[in-house]
DNA sequence: TTCTTTCTTAGAACTATTCTAAACTGTTGA
DNA sequence: TCAACAGTTTAGAATAGTTCTAAGAAAGAA
């Protein structure tokens, strides 16, 4: 029995429920994330922190496992960073339909969309802005 | 007196109550962004589009000019597509708090926030998601 | 076990973007 | 009008994060 078997078997379990073969490295990488409380993670950061704990698991293994989690719904992906920048001439209140599939956007007036019962920002912050994405699919 | 300059007065006024210099690359971007309707594009987009219409501008120019434009606020990014994955554990319903200047998540109960008025998807396209980033900056 | 499929890996490749440093241009003021 | 200077543009190199590749390794089935 391994050194961290303890957290394995939830781990297995969890995988096993998603579909997912129970490897070595997911099992590892699941501990890891689902130990405690929630937490939000890069693959660079995770791929650090098991590094740092001694465990064997290459960069790509990383990535591909955090994508794998996100389509086994274990994980969410959240997009606050732009990879390809989009840039809209209408600077005025509104919001976006993204159509995942085309990478196309589409206004969505802010008159119509509203969003209420933002919390008040952490102590010494304030709301620069609220960005809402509505992300659409073929039905 | 040059090909475009019909549209390029009202081009040069806009960059000149911006504050920003009306070089020629900066006109004929003015011209071709804010001609018409609104638009989204991207750096490439709009630079192969200039490029199409024999103007001369490198990509590099393209790139600085948005920028300028969106700091200007001319223009305004939509951010859709992750450059840095960020992995959230907690996949329930839930928004974020996004800390710009140190690149941290904080999650915003769903209880607490609500997003009103999403209209119906164009033909053929149902929501997958609706994400709230709430950004907030140093007051 | 043995087979088959799936997974992992190092390193190369890729993509969008930013940087660099030299050449160029718009503006100002004499 | 034009010299001087600060700001701008550029090609190409550099960068960062991510994905790809192809070959070996490991999991599960029989």
């Amino acid at each position: 029995m391994g050194k961290i078997a303890k957290d394995n078997g939830k781990a297995v379990s969890r995988l096993r429920t998603a579909g997912l073969r129970p490897t070595r490295q997911r099992v590892e990488l699941a501990s890891v994330l689902f130990k405690g409380h929630d937490r939000h993670v890069t693959a660079e950061s995770l791929h650090e922190e098991v590094v740092s704990l001694g465990l064997k698991i290459s960069l790509a293994t990383v990535y591909n496992t955090l994508h794998q989690f996100t389509r086994a719904g274990l994980l969410r992906q959240v997009i606050v960073d732009a990879a390809r920048g989009y840039f809209d001439t209408n600077t005025g209140d509104h919001q976006h339909f993204f159509l995942e599939e085309e990478g196309a956007l589409i206004d969505i007036p802010g008159e119509d969309i509203s969003v209420s019962g933002v919390p008040v920002p952490p102590a010494g912050l304030t709301v620069d802005r609220v960005d809402v994405v509505v992300r659409v699919k073929r039905a």
